[in-house]
Order: structure tokens, then sequence, then C-alpha cells
DNA sequence: AAGTGGTCTAGACCACCGC
DNA sequence: CGGTGGTCTAGACCACTTG
């Protein structure tokens, strides 16, 4: 294990262990380069995974204390749909219900802006029962190859992957009560409580694709990790 | 701005301009180093953040590619309900609704061990409206001081974020529909949609506390963001 | 076998900010 | 003002893995 590392597990368990409890300051990094025995640029880097971490505070001059309120983020992953049910060794299908130009609602034009935009509507399936509703909406403006494509044999989301980059993603999670149109794609009564993602995605500034990504509740839970001691 | 970060934005629009599509190689190390007019360290500092964000891959002797599957990781963040509700200007409130020690059902005892375990059951509302219902189990051989604490001043998620750290915290997050008992507790008809986190967390593989919050659907949203802020 | 990334050192300069 | 963190250099050794 680098030694890098070796100082941060070592940090971490001194926090963690109350050993160093919350506020306390922490020795200079001459310090601790000279207790550990490497130089400074070492420990830097080590305590600098810490405050990515929240877990450790560092100003100029008044160094280094363990944060007070060790509020850490957390990581998630949105993989696609395919790759998640194959994943867990279920069987995976797709099926698209429709595809139109169209004038988006208001909320989805102030994404895209007022270009003609292009919606598909499908299903994915995973053992033969509906696991999510993608309602998409694509910027022709911004992804003009997406008029040549029919999205019968590929959807949307996996399609887009491959055919352009982009820059920025902004994701809402929410539950709702599937409107009648969600509950009969679903197989759902409506009412029914289900998943909610939305995701806007940017390419400098330029909105590309906003979707709406619908699962029945009782099928569909998302699991977060801690942010691992990630390397800077 | 510092030259590593200069680099890394560099590359970085490289990518998402297309530039280098998904797949592409990317210059070596020394190369990038004699184009930047830098040292190699440096150039692999920026090049270790771009992994990080999950927009390069590296592999010895191989070299560094563009990602072919940009699939980031989303990072998001479960502030205290009070200071969310702070944050928006809300007026909040908080009511223990019930404590007491009992044997916790099958799948936390897995978590927390067959010791002693205490139940806080909690309301906090914003604007005098239920937002989010508290249902937590405490190991008491872990966090023995929680035996003298009422909770009926601070909520449990308060108190345990000053009283104890932790090295690690699982999080699941689900739509249901509300119970009879939480919808009552919420405001709700039976079946209602909730939007549903449990938090679990552990100091060096040992079950800390266990936590269901629910929030009704319409009140509650999570928003993330992109992981760039640690690096670009 | 050799090229690539991964890491560390020893030293240095600078910006910031609390004293 | 001076101490602290933030960064960079020049050089080096090593581990991994692929051709």
């Amino acid at each position: 294990m680098a030694k890098y590392k070796q100082i941060q597990t070592e940090l971490l368990s001194r926090i963690t262990s109350g050993d160093w409890p919350p506020g306390q300051p922490i020795p200079h990094e001459a310090r601790l380069a000279e207790e550990f025995g490497c130089t400074r640029p070492t420990v830097g880097r080590a305590l600098r995974g810490l405050v990515d971490m929240g877990l450790v505070e560092r100003r100029r001059r008044a160094g280094s204390r363990v944060a007070r309120r060790a509020n850490r983020d957390l990581v998630m992953n949105i993989p696609l749909v395919r790759e998640e049910i194959a994943a867990r060794g279920g069987s995976y299908s797709y099926l698209r219900l429709e595809r139109e130009r169209a004038t988006p609602p208001q909320d989805v034009r102030a994404h895209l802006g007022g270009a003609p935009a292009l919606r598909v509507l499908a299903l994915h399936f995973e053992n033969g029962q509906p696991y999510q509703l993608e309602d998409r909406w694509i910027s022709l403006a911004a992804v003009p190859q997406a008029d040549g494509e029919s999205f019968e044999n590929i959807s949307p989301s996996e399609w887009l992957l491959d055919a352009i980059p982009f820059s920025r993603a902004e994701h809402v999670l929410r539950a709702a009560e599937a409107s009648g149109d969600v509950a009969r794609h679903l197989g759902l009564r409506a009412g029914a409580a289900v998943f909610v993602i939305e995701r806007s995605t940017w390419l400098d500034e330029r909105g590309i694709t906003r979707v709406r990504m619908s699962h029945p509740a009782d099928r569909f839970s998302i699991v977060t990790r801690d942010p691992g001691v990630w390397q800077v």
C-alpha cells in the first residue's frame, strides 16, 4: 500500500476512534511528516483526501482540525437499465412506445431552448415485467443525428451515451403517485407509488436532453456508498 | 489558478468538446508535461482528478484513454432536517413521539447485533406541517450514553452527530406507500406515496444506529450535483 | 523486455491570514 | 509579520502489464 494511503488510513482511524474528536487540532504537516518518516508533500496528499471526505478542515496559518460536523457526501451511480438488470442476472427487454417531433412543455423548453425537439417514450422490462418508463426529450439543435434514429432497437439512453458527450448533469430524485398514463404503462393501478429520476444534461451550458425515468416503487431502490478515500 | 487545475480544465474541455472522443488515447504524461511546460507529477495530478470523475481510464503500459462510458458518479448530501429547513427559510419544529428499550426486528438486529437497543420515534415539522418521520434504533452497546438522553428537546439525528463518530454509512433510497401508522403521523391517507431513506452506520464494523426517514412525496426531493467539485 | 503510470524525495517559493 | 498550507520542480525508483 502506498505510503500516503497508509498515513490516510492511520489518520482516519484516529478520527473515527474518537481519539481525535471533532474540533480537535491536528498536528502540522511538518510534524506529521516527521512522525511518519516522510516528506511534507506526502502528508499533504494524505490530508487532501480527508478534506475531500469532509472529515478535516484546513486553513492557512490556523492549521488543520477535525471537522465539527462530518456531514459527508454520498456517492451513487445510475447505471444503464440494461446493464443494471444484467448485473442482477435478470433478462432485459426493451420496447419503444412513441417517437415524435413536438414542442416540449414549458419547463423542458427552459432547459433545451426553443428549438425543435424529439420526444421518445419507451419501456424497459426486467424478466418480462415493466421496470422503467423512459420519457425523454432531445434537443434536435444540439443533437441533429437523433432525427435519423428510430430508437426501435436501442434505447435513447444508450444511444445518447455513445453519441454525445456532456459536461454537466443534474438529477432530481423523488417519489410520486403514478398518473393514469404512467400507471398503465408500468402495469400499476393509478396512484401507486413510483420512484422518479429526472436527469438533465448540458454541453457547455447548452441543454442536450431531459429524461424522466419512472419505476414501480416495490421493484426499485438506490444504494449509495461512502466516498472511498478518493486519492487526490 | 493552480497549474494542475489549468491543465485539468484544458483536458476536460478537449473531452467534452468531442475533440477527444470516448476511447481516444490520451498522450503520455511525459508528452503532456512537455506540452504544458511542467513536470510529470503535475500532469499526473491533473489526470488523477479526471480519473476520479470517471472520464479517463489509465492502465500501466497501455496508457490513458478517454473512458468509453462516462458513467459518472453522482454526489448528494443528506443534511440535518433542521438545517435543511432553515436554509429554505422555513420554520422548524420537532416532536418526540416514542422512546423505549426494545428488541429490534430481525433486519435491524442483523446490523446492530443482539445487544439491547433503544427505539426513538420522532417527527420533524416544516412550517407546522409534518416533513419527516424519524424511526430510529440505537445500539446501547455501542452508544451507552443514549440511555440517559430523553430526546425530547434534541432529535436523535442531531444528538448522534455530536455524540459519536462513524466510519461507514450506507443509505438506501426508495419510494413506498405509507402504512397506516406512517400515514397517520405524516398526516397523509394510507397508501400515499412517501420517500424513504434508510441509513445505517458503523464504527469499525460495529453497528451504531439504523434509521428510517419517511417524507411526504409531494414535499420532498433530492438534487444531486456533479462530482466535479473536488478537482475542477 | 520495455514502456507506462504510481509514487516518493528534497528542496523551494508563494499566498494567505491569524497573531 | 511570520507560520501554515498549497503548490511546483527535478530527479528517481518501482510495479505493473502488454506487446
